[in-house]
DNA sequence: CTGAAAGCGCTTACAG
DNA sequence: CTGAAAGCGCTTACAG
């Protein structure tokens, strides 16, 4: 016996395959009794139910939306804003039965491929500006919603207030008393080439304000934190700047670097907790007291934020995926695309002080 | 203009719609210069690529593994361990250009539909004995490996020793002088009628040693734990079990029910280190001292285990990921289904001690 | 309530 | 190097 289709069924109880089709997605059509005597025989033959494949080529819906990072996903999940996201948006698909197709970018080429081949019905997007499966992703045509970066103009957006939250940030440490304030700054690996080509100039960050969102979060706090310390007089020449990934340990090593620094900041702002964290390994390892002798502010307010007493900008992690997966699943068409921006809030807890001793 | 396809593109071009698709399959099949006529049409006409779906039914392979839980996902995005286990996972899936379809259970019926409907190559399961899901899983006739639990005979499994493992968390314990051990088991929601009905009799646990695992872990941890306290001679009708789910504000329900009885347990086993957690919070709660009045003891050691000071089983959690990962994408046939247990470690961190005080 | 027909969009031997 | 033909397995108007 072949491979057991609903023909084969058809076949063997006598009727046709539009019956048995009806069978298993539309049961009111036909007599309770055919019914029954069709899904014994299936069984029978162990048939393994209508062929997904084949059920959505036809009906032309998925019912996944894939989700996608342009970090290898075994990062992703040990990023817990990351996890926060995900469950705000498992929350939302589930509910309507929606499936999660989660992909990755382990290495350049393969998540090309898997972006073109994946039947999902759109994408949840979750990317530096400029990286190449931005590209791959809306060529798709499918519906796409982007989250934090990058803005595309036409595509929903959903984010916070990347720039006025990172100027609250600067701005604390600047009221604080602090002037050497160095910044750890999250650029993902992928887009690492062009940002060492293209430094930090404030050409680049002079962008339009009336468009607030004219870039994605990474640039945001950027000019953010240069906006206040232009307000405060601080020179932005002056202020250092590190570029890592959003990862503990590799954060580490800019932390390292910018520590060694003579004289050494007496602040530090990380582009997101989870650097933050890297800089307070770092300190606590040589010794720096903190918030004596550095204060270090992060980013986003993942669990672990609370515990370890991190001064940082709370967001709506999980409220932010509810929002991008109803933005994905509404069947209302949008236009102008919807730009959602949720609030934020600057809390203050042990990791930050006026400076200390400046000698070292 | 209609929607595009191969043929849109073909006929424009002037070739057959074979040599079409062979110039985004197969780009060695046609001449460079033909290839490239066709991308332009193809640009032009603003074409998606060839069709997932189409392309997953003519070829019969999707390229993506379902991976499916029996709680809801927003859920299973909050659990270290659960979380540990995808990282694993995802590690071997993206290697292999292997997409994830996460699958959870947020509320009876929904999950059927979205699993008999998942165009995937395989399932990942991961879910407690008896659950509805494991038979909806089991009908699509696809390659399956369970983890942890159920163990399905004939289907690859990954796991520990959990029997051996609570064994000696018990043991740890009742060396350590404890005599008044209370349990808090992992049983799912699902299962918990199910669990009511069927009290935790020796008659239950009593199962065949030889083959070891004919039970999933939530079964092999109590009976570990029975198996102990029946060699160190305490009566298992003595030893109070209260059954929660795998989630610590769930979990502290019954931390409170167990710290309510009189005399007052010196010890409790959690099942998990969620559970742990939970009673954790109940003892602090309570101004118990741990582990001057209260020993408690965990399972799994996750992140979270270490600087809370947790003793507990350590399992090595994200290699189950990679090992489920490999046994699902590995093209061998295995016969019989393999059954891979990984090494434990009993690890005594700072919440278990000698029974103290014994008022209260 | 049931069936014949059309078609979803693609890939794959196979023949030329 | 290119094309005609077959077929992956299903669902959906539509007619009876």
């Amino acid at each position: 016996m072949e491979r057991v289709t609903l023909q084969t069924i058809a076949d063997r109880v006598g009727v046709s395959r539009t019956t048995v089709s009806n069978a298993f997605s539309r049961p009111d059509q036909l007599k309770e009794e055919l019914r029954q005597r069709i899904m014994e025989v299936a069984e029978e033959l162990d048939y393994p139910g209508p062929n997904p494949a084949a059920r959505t080529l036809r009906r032309g819906r998925a019912g996944v939306i894939g989700v996608v990072f342009t970090e290898a996903l075994s990062y992703a999940f040990a990023d817990s804003y990351a996890v926060g996201f995900l469950r705000g948006l498992a929350r939302v698909a589930e509910q309507s039965g929606t499936g999660l197709h989660l992909i990755g970018w382990p290495s350049p080429g393969v998540a090309e491929e898997v972006i073109g081949d994946a039947v999902v019905d759109g994408f949840c997007l979750f990317s530096p500006e400029g990286h190449p499966l931005v590209e791959t992703v809306l060529r798709r045509r499918l519906p796409v919603v982007t989250v934090d970066h990058p803005y595309v103009p036409g595509v929903p957006f959903v984010g916070i207030e990347d720039r006025i939250a990172a100027r609250e940030v600067a701005a604390h440490l600047l009221g604080l008393g602090h002037r050497r304030i160095a910044i750890v700054a999250a650029q993902p690996l992928a887009a690492q080439a062009e940002a060492r080509t293209r430094p930090v100039t404030e050409e680049w960050l002079d962008v339009d304000l009336a468009g607030e969102h004219r870039f994605g979060a990474g640039r945001a706090r950027l000019a953010g934190y240069h906006d206040a310390c232009l307000k405060a007089g601080l020179a932005w020449e002056d202020v250092p700047i590190h570029r890592t990934t959003n990862d503990r340990e590799i954060a580490r090593r800019a932390a390292e670097h910018l520590l060694d620094l003579r004289p050494r900041p007496t602040a530090v702002i990380a582009a997101t907790d989870e650097i933050a964290f890297g800089v307070m390994d770092v300190a606590a390892q040589r010794g720096i007291d903190i918030p004596g002798e550095l204060s270090v502010v992060g980013f986003d307010d993942v669990p672990a934020a609370d515990p370890a007493g991190l001064t940082t900008v709370r967001q709506p992690i999980t409220a932010k995926g509810t929002t991008a997966g109803r933005l994905l699943l509404e069947p209302s068409r949008h236009d102008p695309a919807p730009c959602v921006l949720m609030d934020h809030r600057l809390v203050i807890r042990r990791t930050t002080a006026p400076p200390g001793d400046p000698s070292s």
